[in-house]
DNA sequence: TTGAAAGCGCTAACAA
DNA sequence: TTGTTAGCGCTTTCAA
């Protein structure tokens, strides 16, 4: 066998059907496993492949194919924990299909160009992933529209395949927690997930927090409801604007474990003990959130990303469900939430 | 003007020449500002393009022109929050440059392949980013032979571009803060980082710790030192095993915020108040730390990989400078340090 | 300053 | 089951 030929130039398709004797065709059936090709013949030029340290060279392949082999991922904001999650799911998936990632962040320009089909974006992928850009019904229909294979992440849809938790009722999960804690003052912290459009997920959430009090007979009154911006930062902000009214809450649910942590450290900052003279809750589970003891309503965040890139191969291979794919939540109690205080 | 021609199918540059009334040729020129092109033609050549919604098909673009406009990264471990910051700061600039990333971990096949100059990794690649992947001045060299451009981040090299921290000078700046509190049982946590090979930065900020405690005249026992692995859980465990101990460290310095998180986390659970019966002190000032209070060595990670996708876009352009580019660090002094208490 | 034309390395009809 | 051949859309000599 011997060393292979050492060469300076890479080998190409014409090396490898020269060094097994075959046709550059049979070469490239045979390496992407299409039928129709002898199990000798497919052998040799694996052999013989492996020998010239072939790779097939992408760019060709594509122009040829006239396939990209690349999925549009849209987003807001990508430097959120909770995002960059998502994305590594996806790629992760996407990678092992052999398929590239183009991301790009969701501010309005960007969505509006994406809902019409606008070429400089359209004409480089296969495939569209959007992920908690919200669209609503129409927006999936116009989407459905453009006929380029899509996958949405964080809204329940009709017209377009869709994956999403369920987030009324992980806001109900975290409300009844307080109350059967005892709570009776609540305060809430959303936000507007740094986009320039209306989202669904605070208002999801929002509605089912509410909705789970009234039942308990509590209201939520207009103080108790800040927007802490889905950043550490705001949900500071958001807690010591709120601590410092006359009657204070007793407990505060904040949308998302980042803002729970900026929350935490304003409690410590007033000198109040978390969990004791103000109870916690956040949204996520994060990494550091079992560190620092956050009680939260957990989302698989990645398994989130893988399911929506397996979803789009299936589009891809002609297997497109169109279904809505519910994802369960949990709440995880830890030390942040307690009885009130007599405070 | 009125609207420009819809078609289903988008435009090639065939398109655009006959629209403007040139050659392709001269089209590509125009598009890609190329010297010897009459400034009427470009901006003829430009309406055309815009009017058309013409974007270059970048397969057939690096097709022609042999560029696969695409850098590999590799890194241990790419889901800790370090990998995935230095890999955002790396993809922001690249992206910008419209080059692509490509990237993979770093195991030890990975390395040796790469190290070899494996055709599967080099023929797709224009260069090569290293995050964190311990290569030493052999590695250096062998990097170099490649002709490859190539850049190394998070250790100081002579033979190929670098970008590192001073970390021995990190974990003195630790160490000294320490000292100046009083302490003087002093533990370390470290960890391998996940690799299989040797690595550099926890050697690195070992020495330079002990070579500062020894200078005060403190000698570091060998059960005052443990394995954290990196992680939130141990970091955890390194605590839980070290406060065990008949006389336990009052200050520990774990070289990573994660293994503090976790570090924290046991105290909280043993019922220890950190900061007040044992200080804390991490490395990387983590987004979370600023809210859970830890005191640590802050290190730009972004930014490290922002230089270092510029130091390679530099080295693509022939302006390579084969420097090393050191990299500041400061103390940020938070809560979880303080005197030591009297237990 | 511009155009003609030959590929880049591969895939996909179509034939055999 | 395999080979022949015509492109995919662009870049880049070479000539003009």
């Amino acid at each position: 066998m011997g060393d292979p030929p050492i060469s300076n130039t890479p080998a190409t398709i014409d090396d490898v059907a020269r060094e097994a004797g075959v046709s550059t065709a049979t070469v490239s059936r045979a390496l992407r496993n299409h039928p129709y090709v002898a199990e000798s013949t497919r052998e040799r030029v694996r052999v013989a492949a492996e020998r010239l340290r072939y790779v097939t060279n992408s760019n060709a392949s594509r122009l040829a194919s006239g396939q990209s082999r690349t999925i549009g991922l849209l987003a807001p904001l990508l430097t959120s924990w909770y995002t960059s999650e998502v994305v590594a799911g996806v790629e992760e998936v996407l990678a092992q299909a052999r398929y590239d990632l183009l991301i790009g962040t969701a501010n309005a320009l960007a969505r509006e160009r994406m809902f019409r089909g606008d070429a400089s974006f359209h004409q480089r992928i296969d495939g569209i992933v959007l992920v908690d850009v919200f669209c609503s019904e129409a927006g999936a229909k116009q989407l459905a529209a453009l006929d380029t294979p899509s996958v949405v992440l964080g809204e329940q849809l009709q017209s377009v395949t869709s994956v999403s938790v369920d987030n009324a009722r992980g806001a109900r999960l975290a409300a009844r927690h307080l109350i059967e804690l005892g709570h009776r003052r609540i305060g809430m912290v959303g936000g507007h997930a740094h986009l320039d459009v209306a989202h669904n997920v605070p208002t999801e959430r929002a509605a089912g927090f509410s909705a789970a009090l009234t039942a308990a007979g509590i209201r939520i009154p207009e103080q108790y409801i800040e927007d802490g911006d889905f950043t550490i930062e705001g949900g500071r902000q958001a807690l010591l604007t709120m601590m410092r009214l006359p009657r204070p809450p007793t407990a505060v649910f904040l949308m998302s474990d980042e803002m729970a942590f900026g929350a935490m450290q304003a409690l410590r900052e007033m000198g109040l003990a978390v969990g004791h003279d103000v109870s916690i809750i956040g949204f996520d589970d994060h990494p550091v959130s079992g560190a620092v003891g956050l009680t939260t309503v957990r989302q698989p965040v990645r398994d989130i990303g893988r399911l929506g890139a397996r979803l789009m191969l299936d589009e891809l291979d002609g297997f497109g469900s169109l279904m809505h794919h519910p994802i369960e939540l949990t709440l995880v109690v830890r030390e942040t939430t307690g009885a009130p205080s007599s405070i």
